[in-house]
DNA sequence: CAGGCTTGTCGACAAATGATGACATCGCCA
DNA sequence: TGGCGATGTCATCATTTGTCGACAAGCCTG
């Protein structure tokens, strides 16, 4: 009984979409040097080879990813007020399916690697930095955009180094609302 | 006239410790990943074979590049009042010739490999985590060590991130302003 | 000065990677 | 239904990487 995989359906524009889904979701989650084409191409069920064919090379795949998931981070979307709460909530917590900040986790984990940090680089002004130090606007709203941001950044790291550890509740809370306060601290001016 | 490079004295001690030195900074400066045997060995002008006898294996060498800058970072090493003006000053303008954060960097700048990130959480566990939360002690200690540590490696990130576009001098002297006090704020509790 | 241990180099290998061109296979249209 | 373009696979290449064993050169001791 030879229960065989139902074959992709030969569809180029799915399949495209297939793999570009599968290589954000692999460059969330590992740095440019540790993805493979084979990896990605193993994800959808695909041969490396189309990979390359569809995307040129490995680095036109990775600048892919990042104007996709780079439409904007969502940290702007909501109550300006509740900006400090929200974002370190996340931060902290992390989110279960794609949150707000799956766009700054593909930049940071390929922050690292000498081939990908020059687009990381570009990316992470054109749509991150840019457009969060508008939205905070203000006086000295760079400034105050980059110490926001590095405290969220610092966060992510934070959680990537001590991910095995975790706090109690009770403290997880405490640290949430400190963030928090400081988040909106910053933001508000 | 050939003028021939003076070649390295037969010394194994003196060599051995050049090589842990030239690893040091190569891994300050690139990721894991991005670090050959064979750079290293051209910077101390040796072969890269020596190198893998000496140590046993790269990721035998990184293990003792991070035991070896790490005897403690000397954040902790100072006036307990100035902590906050003392880090946020490094954190923003850096410094030339390895400062008290050039530990962190080697742990930034790997962080993202998976060969070596498990060494990474756990030196960041034992050799920074740990003695800065015992250091700042007090209630929350646990919270607010993760708070500064996170504030002061986004900061570190974003220089990365946003190395090319410098703030003006004004700027960064606020920037320097508001994150000494925030961090202050967090150390004293 | 000669032997022998130490220190270092050379060449090579196996594995993995991104990339490429030739070939196979599916689906649509005449 | 037959053919043709689109879609996907296979085999392969060049390169880079860490690592290893054999060999050369140097320094110290007898």
């Amino acid at each position: 009984m030879f229960c065989e995989v139902a074959p992709r359906p030969r569809n180029a524009e799915a399949t495209r979409a297939a793999i570009l889904t599968a290589a954000r979701e692999r460059f969330s989650r590992e740095s440019y040097d540790d993805v493979g084409m084979r990896d990605i191409a193993g994800d959808v069920g695909v041969d490396a080879a189309l990979v390359s064919r569809y995307f040129g090379s490995k680095e036109d795949l990775f600048l892919k990813v990042l104007e996709h998931c780079g439409d904007g981070p969502d940290l702007m979307d909501g109550d300006r007020a509740t900006f400090g709460d929200r974002v370190a909530r996340e931060a902290i917590f992390g989110s279960e399916h794609d949150g707000q900040l799956e766009h700054l986790l593909v930049l940071l984990r390929s922050i690292g690697s000498a081939k990908a940090s020059e687009l990381v680089r570009r990316t992470a002004d054109e749509s991150f930095f840019s457009p969060f130090q508008a939205w905070i606007g203000g006086h000295d709203a760079p400034v105050r955009a980059r110490l926001a941001a590095a405290f969220i950044m610092g966060m992510e790291v934070n959680r990537e180094l001590t991910g095995g550890q975790t706090l109690t509740r009770e403290q997880s809370e405490n640290m949430h609302a400190r963030m928090a306060a400081i988040l909106q601290e910053i933001i508000d001016g």
